[in-house]
DNA sequence: TGTACATCAGTGAACGCGCGTTCACTGATGTAC
DNA sequence: TGTACATCAGTGAACGCGCGTTCACTGATGTAC
């Protein structure tokens, strides 16, 4: 392996491990330091790969969007378009995506942070959202955007709400009504659309 | 004024200038030094009235749900209930609770921070969500639980997105989309319910 | 193929800073006589 | 009413710690001849 294959092998170990920990101690608590240790490496490496902080935090961001957007197409494309969106729902409003936000929706796990954040990262973040409304497009089909917006709001408050509840048996209560509720509401946009027509 | 009532209004006043900070700043953000300061007092003075920073946060959170209790129940109660139901979604939802967090909803400020905060303050934190839940039941009259628990996870989602996303037209438009799906839901659950019976 | 030199990913000590918390203190208020 | 003492809200210096960032360095890899 070269030396720049090495680097960059290294850069993406980091960019991986901050993407989970971006996600599991938000904004705030992912430090360089501890980042870097985890990754085996000295804290002062850190400045080889990035910028600044900011730049790592918008790259993790990104890293982990990546990711998760494979998640998402794994939705059968042979199913009825009503199934596929239930299908969605119901992984994003899962137990275990609740249990496992390091691995899941970085979008939820960041929401109530990112207007405390740097510019750029709500840059970043806004673009995420914009490019995850794009991904559910692609799989459900084109539809009105302030539909699939009240959708995205509906799970990602559900899944933060019941992130927030240690109450196990109150927050799986919060995960099958959200699923519930986004299931009717999305019902109720097609009768409506049909209504119109 | 006596020592005791001097004491006490001191308290308050950091109380207050806490509740505001929390929504604002967010737990990692709403530091002892600074609060202080801004109250025109010294930091050393802060463990006369609060056992730990924890104490304070979980004590500010529940300043932040009463003065927020009032505000909710200044909808009409002659009202209709579908009307009271809208006019609550859209004070919620609407641009001036979005670009004033202070005195906002502190559920919303802070629901993806939870997670990494203290045992205590989780447990202040689904206390209020549930005191959140009744002060709703309150104003609208009884319904099923899980149709309250979407419609305020619905409603904290698009909040705070639209906090989330610089772009004023785009964080208008979630804004607009979620008040417009809440109502849409709402009249879902309402139809459901008169098939069933 | 072997030697001399250049490059640069990663090291680890150090920087200034803000955090939560402690503590000896001050001085105004409250109490006892 | 006046004096002596006790209380305690608030002061401000100090603590240990973790943060993001800098920087002189090391030593393995890569290049030139």
């Amino acid at each position: 392996m070269s030396r720049a294959e090495q680097k960059a092998a290294t850069r993406e170990k980091i960019l991986d491990l901050a993407a989970e920990r971006l996600r599991r101690e938000g904004l705030a608590g992912n430090a360089v330091h501890r980042l870097m240790r985890d990754a085996g490496l000295t804290h002062g490496g850190f400045y080889v790969h990035f910028e600044s902080k900011e730049a790592l935090d918008i790259a993790a961001l990104e890293r982990a969007m990546e990711s998760l957007g494979n998640l998402a197409s794994k939705v059968p494309a042979d199913l009825p378009r009503a199934e596929r969106r239930a299908q969605m729902a119901a992984r994003y409003l899962s137990r275990s995506h609740r249990d496992h936000p390091e691995t899941g929706c970085p979008l939820a796990a960041l929401v109530s942070e990112v207007p405390r954040g740097g510019d750029m990262f709500r840059e970043a973040y806004a673009g995420a959202v914009a490019g995850a409304l794009m991904g559910r497009q692609e799989v459900l089909g084109p539809t009105p955007p302030g539909e699939d917006i009240a959708l995205l709001a509906l799970m990602m408050g559900g899944l933060t709400l019941a992130r927030a509840i240690p109450d196990k048996d109150l927050s799986d209560a919060v995960l099958r009504a959200c699923r519930d509720a986004s299931a009717l509401l999305a019902e109720a946009y097609e009768h409506r659309r049909g209504d119109e027509a």
